[in-house]
DNA sequence: CTGCGGACGGAAACCCCTTCCCCGCACACA
DNA sequence: TGTGTGCGGGGAAGGGGTTTCCGTCCGCAG
C-alpha cells in the first residue's frame, strides 16, 4: 500500500491542496469548520502520515536536532542524551544521534552527516582533543554556522556558538580545596593522555589548588582516559603504597573521571590495596549509575542531564548565539577518602 | 550566506543539472573525467552540501533509522544503543533517537513520528506492558510497516515485524540451575510489577525452574522496576531475613536486573545486612559499569550491544521480515551468591 | 561511404509539501 | 446602489534533488 499524500486526502475530501495544508499542519489561517471536519475526516480514511521530509523541504526546517557525543553507552553521555533528548522533546524535535567511539574524524563526518540533513541544531558533547585534531571540526561547525545552523558544545569552545561549560577546573579546585580541608596534603593524580583536554583541565586544577593550599602533588600518572585506564594504573599506584613507611597517612589519588577511579579501585582491591585505609580515592562527575559502589566515591557531582538540556535550550531557543554558560557543581566526599 | 543549491554547482561547472547530481551523489553513471573535475571542483568552491531531506523526497528512501528506547539513560538500553548506532552507520545510515520515559504513549509517538520522517526502519526496545497499553503501539507499527517500512523490537513481539529476543525465560532458568547446583534451595524473587512482561519472564521462569529443581520460591516480592524499586524492597528483604533462625544458610533473593539488585544491595548495606553472608543476591543483565560493584554481583550476562546491532541488521538488511532471533547468555556467578 | 550501437549530456517530469497571491463573495458603509 | 473591506478558498510557484527519456556524437564494421 502506498501511502497516500496530501493531494489524495484533497482529493477525498473535495478541497484544494492549500486547503487540506492549512487544515493538517497547523498553519495561521484556519478553513471554515465544515472543510476542516471533511479533511480531517479524509485523511484519517486513507491514513494519512504527513512527509516530514518534504515539510523540511519547503519550510527550510527540519524540526531535527543533532546530538554528537563520544560514547553513548558511557553513561556521562547517556545522561547528557537524556537531558537533551527531553528539551528536544520538549521544543518539538527529533533528535539526532552520533556516537563517535571518540574519534575526532568521526565527530567531523557526524556533523557533516547533520549538515545534510538540515538539522536546526547540532549539539557536539565530548572533550576537545589537541587543536589540531580539532581543526577539521571546529571547520565543519563554522561552515555549518555560516550557512545558518547553530552549534553548541557541550564541553570546551571549538567554533563558533555557544557553550555549555562543565565546571572542570573550578569542580577540580574545589575538591581539592575539599581534601585539604579535610587535613589531606599528599596527592597523586591520575589523568588520561594530556590531548584528553578534559582531563588537563582537571589535573591542572587540582594540582594547582593541592600545591596553593600546601599539599604535595607527588605525581600525575597518566593512563588511558577510560575505566580500563583506571585498572591499568592499579599496579603503579599500589607501587607507590607499598613504597611508603608503614603506618603513615595515606595518599590520595585524585582519579580525572569516576569510571577512571572504578577501575583504579577494582584493580587495587585485587592487589590487596584497601581503599580509603592504604590510599584514598576520589573522582569526578557523580555518575549516577556509580553512585551505590562501595566505597562510596568521594567526587565532583556535575549536573550532567541538565548539561544536555540546557545544550538543547540554547540551540533551539531565540537566546544569543555565542553565551557561555558554566554550569554548577558540588563537591561530594564520601568513604572513599575518609 | 544561503547555502549553495546543487543547480549552483551546476552553473559554475558549466554542466547539467543532471550531470552534476550524477557526479556528486553515486550514480550508476559516471559522466567524463573532465565534466567529474569540473565538477567536484565546483563544489569545493561553493562549500556545496547535498541537501538530504530533498535526496529523501526523490529517492524515497531517508537513510534514517529510527530507535526506540525506553531511557537512554539506564545502561541497559544505552548499551544496546551503542550497538544499534555502530551497526546503523555501517550501513551508512543516521540514527534518530527517541528516549520515552517507559511511557508506552509515548511509545507510539515515537512511531508516528518517524514514520512521518520517512525512517527506513525503526526498532522499538525495551519491556512490553499489557496487551491494552500495547495496543497502539502495535497499530502504528503495522501502519508503518503496511506502508513500506521495516520494524524490528528489541524484547516481546509486538506488532508484525521482526524480533531480537533477549533470553529471559532461557536465562532466568539457567541462572535458577547454576544456584541449585551450587546447593542453594531457599529463594525469593524480586521483580516489577506485572504488567512488565520482562520482569514477569524472568520471574516466572526462575521461579519454575527453581521449584522444578527441589528449591522453594518462599516469597514473590513486587516493586519498582528500577534501581530505587530494588533499594525500596531492601527493608521488605531485611525483614525476612531477620525473622530467619540465625546461622542457617541465607536465602538467595533473584532481582530481575542489576539495576534492581544493586539498590537492593545498597539498601540492605544500610540496614546492616549483609551481602552474601546474610542474604545472597543475584541479578539479570550484566551491564557492563556494575561489574565493578563489591560484592561483585551474580547475574546473567545478556550481549546488549549484539543485540543492538542484530535488531538494525534485521531492519536494514534484505532478510525476510519477521524472523525471531533469540540470542545467547552466560551465567555468571560471583561473589553475590557466594 | 553508410549504417548501427553505445556512450554521454541535458531537458523535463516528478518526489510531496508550504505559501504567496489572486479571485470571488458577502457585508458594511456612505 | 456603488464601492471599499475582509475573509475564505484555490492556483501555482517554488523548495532541492533524482531519474527517465531523448538527442547527439562518436567509433567501428560492413
Amino acid at each position: 500500500m502506498a501511502r497516500a499524500r496530501l493531494q489524495d486526502v484533497a482529493d477525498r475530501a473535495g478541497v484544494s491542496l492549500a486547503t487540506a495544508s492549512r487544515v493538517l499542519n497547523g498553519s495561521a489561517r484556519q478553513p471554515g469548520a465544515d472543510l476542516v471536519a471533511r479533511v480531517k475526516a479524509a485523511a484519517a480514511d486513507l491514513g494519512y502520515v504527513v512527509n516530514a521530509q518534504a515539510q523540511a523541504l519547503a519550510r527550510a526546517r527540519s524540526g531535527l536536532l543533532g546530538l554528537v557525543v563520544q560514547d553513548i553507552s558511557d553513561p556521562y553521555f547517556s545522561s547528557i542524551a537524556a537531558g537533551a533528548q527531553a528539551a528536544a522533546r520538549a521544543s518539538g524535535r527529533l533528535v539526532l544521534l552520533a556516537s563517535t567511539g571518540r574519534d575526532p574524524e568521526a565527530e567531523r563526518e557526524a556533523v557533516a552527516a547533520f549538515a545534510a540533513h538540515r538539522v536546526d541544531a547540532v549539539v557536539v558533547a565530548g572533550t576537545r582533543w589537541s587543536p589540531d585534531e580539532d581543526a577539521a571540526l571546529a571547520a565543519e561547525l563554522d561552515a555549518f554556522v555560516a550557512a545558518g545552523g547553530r552549534s553548541v558544545i557541550v564541553g570546551q569552545p571549538v567554533g563558533d556558538g555557544s557553550v555549555v561549560r562543565p565546571p572542570n577546573a573550578t569542580g577540580a579546585r574545589a575538591l581539592a580545596e575539599a581534601l585539604l580541608a579535610q587535613g589531606q596534603r599528599r596527592f597523586v593524580v591520575l589523568g588520561g593522555p594530556a590531548r584528553v583536554v578534559t582531563s588537563r583541565e582537571r589535573t591542572e586544577a587540582f594540582t594547582a589548588a593541592a600545591r596553593a593550599g600546601g599539599g604535595d602533588v607527588a605525581e600525575v600518572l597518566v593512563t588511558e582516559f577510560s575505566r580500563d585506564g583506571g585498572y591499568a594504573a592499579g599496579d603503579d599506584v599500589a607501587a607507590l603504597v607499598r613504597a611508603e613507611p608503614a603506618g603513615g597517612e595515606p595518599r590520595t589519588v585524585f582519579a580525572v573521571t569516576d569510571v577512571m577511579a572504578i577501575g583504579l579501585i577494582a584493580r587495587l582491591r585485587e592487589l590487596g590495596v584497601e581503599v580509603p585505609r592504604d590510599v584514598r580515592v576520589a573522582g569526578f562527575d557523580d555518575v549516577p549509575t556509580l553512585r551505590d559502589h562501595v566505597p562510596a566515591l568521594s567526587t565532583v557531582r556535575i549536573p550532567l542531564e541538565e548539561m544536555g538540556s540546557l545544550a538543547v535550550r540554547a540551540a533551539v531557543g531565540d537566546g544569543a548565539p555565542g553565551v557561555v554558560t558554566e554550569v554548577g557543581f558540588e563537591v561530594r566526599l564520601r568513604d572513599s577518602t575518609r
